[in-house]
DNA sequence: GGCGAAATGACAGACGTCTGTCAAAATTGA
DNA sequence: TCAATTTTGACAGACGTCTGTCATTTCGCC
């Protein structure tokens, strides 16, 4: 009934405690016969350590360090409260984590905060990935330096980082598309995607997913080039603006990314029939301007479980043992499934 | 920097050990102003019990069984797979899981089962909820024996169970609806809902979850009387035939739960343009329907994720913490963004 | 057979908590 | 004030693992 402990296979190998435990954390100084006898013992008896007793003994934290993205960007606010609500909700697991904001969207930022990490204060440590060459030999020096990365919400340096928690943008933006394709059944339109900057891979990736189903054959609608807004409302709201006067056979909005604050002022201006409109990420803005019929559906990565898997990864990782990539499925938001704001969102 | 062990406590308090551990697991005995005195230094120090340590010392395993329902009803499938999955992964937590079967909507059944349960052999109980007054009172006479129940997908006696975990069917309904808005945009039509039968309350909520949403005011759309296909699919092919062959003006179907199969089958065979196909549960029919185009959308209630949580929610009961219901978000799947079906679903 | 090195076993003390026992101290009531 | 209670403290052994030390055994080799 109760699982066999150490001592349990260290008997049942015909060694002491003392071997078993050699032969268990690697110490060396076991005979090879004796070695293997105590694994078939460890297989045999299917003994598993009791990592809790383990951690005690060792007086074990899991010391994880996120460096997140600074500023009230809505989404990047709800995974620093996603981490927050984690953080304490984890302490019980013996988890530690420390909470560093850079500046947004600046590799080099980001590359600086990863150098004045000194190694021995964590176990692994989590960041939002860019492409940037900077940002990767950073990396490269955490990893030599014997600390594992993963990387959060956007991937990079993929063969140095242990782990990537996130979505697949590709599949995030084929997603809108498909709302697209829905909301038109056979009535021809045509598409206008918004996004950052042409620059992030992640919104690169997302037009393309959209274009491939809007465009495919037989769809009847159209995909527009894409509107930069880089960041920048007032952008949004001129060219936005004159593309809608100028072609009012636009039926579909799709923003990628960066701008919906901006987007959503503008809808809520428009007399009239208005587009289809699809955002990605659940902010409080996004959330009321769904609530409020001015647009149609939010695609979400949901934060809070991306944080809860990053962890879970990190500490497979810092247990050595073998940490999956976790592909977090794009979730569809429309006007009655919301989740209720005051959950944490991520776990019970 | 490290926290407080119960040694700081006592210490800071001015009494022994043992003075301390009686106030913390309340084993009486103990002055009024001592214990006072003690809880003052727990709250002082932000002492928290580490639970490892003692579930270690107290051998303690948390033992859940799980009820679930049996057959090959594609959704209990899945639910009872991912039930086994998180067993053995939460084996490391101490989680010693139990799963039987019983009869699918069968309320004695569940009833005898719930009253031949040692209640010494379990600390928590999770089950699928029914209305039933034979159900009720063998909960009652569970609770009254101290072993405290769960409901999970479906919930019943409210006062009885000490969480509920799942969705809210009206929401689940209305969402249905809100997919049927998008999709028809300003077009009338009428949807045509499908149901197991009228009796089982989460069919009926999310007709009416359903009916709200689609014969709101300015809507275009129309809700006919549902089919109740007694899950036999039989009925649903004969009946559902009929009234598409009569009625050209159906523009989409919404199949509440069971018949999905049935369902998927008469799609398959329809030539022409077929009506909007909102379907509940993820099962590998549902899914491959999705994906070859055969439906639209399947909203899923993400039984891995059900599972995880009533675990969560089961021992934080047992280890005496509030326990939230958990209220499940239903989640829309489109062709793009279903989920890897290699992945555990719940986590990682 | 004897030497050195390698391998092994036996302990002990720790981690933080639980549980039981027993004696000493403090408090209560008559 | 004394006895009966109540309260308290001290201790020991456990849970399963880690870690270090030290003595003993075994082995390979000359």
């Amino acid at each position: 009934m109760k699982s066999p402990t150490l001592h349990d296979v260290a008997r049942s190998a015909g060694v002491s405690y003392s071997t078993a435990d050699r032969v268990l954390n690697g110490r060396g100084g076991v005979a090879e016969k004796s070695a293997q006898r105590v694994q078939r013992a460890i297989e045999e008896l299917g003994y598993r350590r009791d990592i809790h007793a383990a951690n005690l003994s060792r007086r074990r934290n899991y010391r994880f360090l996120f460096l997140l993205p600074r500023g009230d960007h809505g989404f990047f606010t709800v995974l620093r409260e996603a981490l927050a609500a984690e953080t304490v909700r984890r302490m019980v697991d013996r988890l530690v984590i420390t909470q560093r904001e850079v500046p947004a969207f600046d590799a080099e930022a980001l590359a600086a905060a990863l150098d004045a990490i000194a190694p021995d204060d964590f176990d692994c440590v989590a960041l939002v990935g860019m492409d940037s060459a900077i940002l990767d030999s950073a990396m490269a020096r955490l990893v030599r330096a014997r600390l594992p990365v993963v990387t959060l919400v956007s991937d990079s340096a993929a063969e140095l980082r242990r782990s990537y928690i996130g979505i697949d943008n590709m599949i995030a933006g084929r997603t809108a598309g498909r709302l697209m394709r829905l909301t038109h059944r056979n009535i021809p339109g045509k598409i206008q995607p918004i996004l950052g900057t042409m620059g992030v891979r992640d919104h690169r990736e997302r037009l393309q997913g959209a274009a491939e189903v809007i465009a495919a054959v037989g769809s009847g609608l159209q995909i527009l080039p894409p509107i930069e807004v880089q960041d920048r409302p007032e952008i949004l709201l001129g060219r936005l603006g004159e593309i809608l006067q100028g072609d009012p056979g636009i039926t579909g909005i799709y923003s990628i990314g960066g701008g919906n604050r901006g987007l959503i002022e503008l809808l809520d201006r428009m007399s009239g029939p208005r587009p289809v409109a699809v955002l990605h990420e659940l902010t409080p803005f996004s959330r009321a301007a769904l609530q409020r019929g001015v647009i149609d559906a939010v695609i979400d990565q949901k934060p809070a479980e991306e944080i809860s898997r990053a962890i879970d990864a990190m500490r497979a990782i810092a247990d050595d043992l073998p940490a999956p990539d976790s592909r977090v499925v794009p979730t569809i938001y429309l006007a009655d499934n919301l989740p209720d704001p005051n959950a944490n969102g991520g776990r019970t």
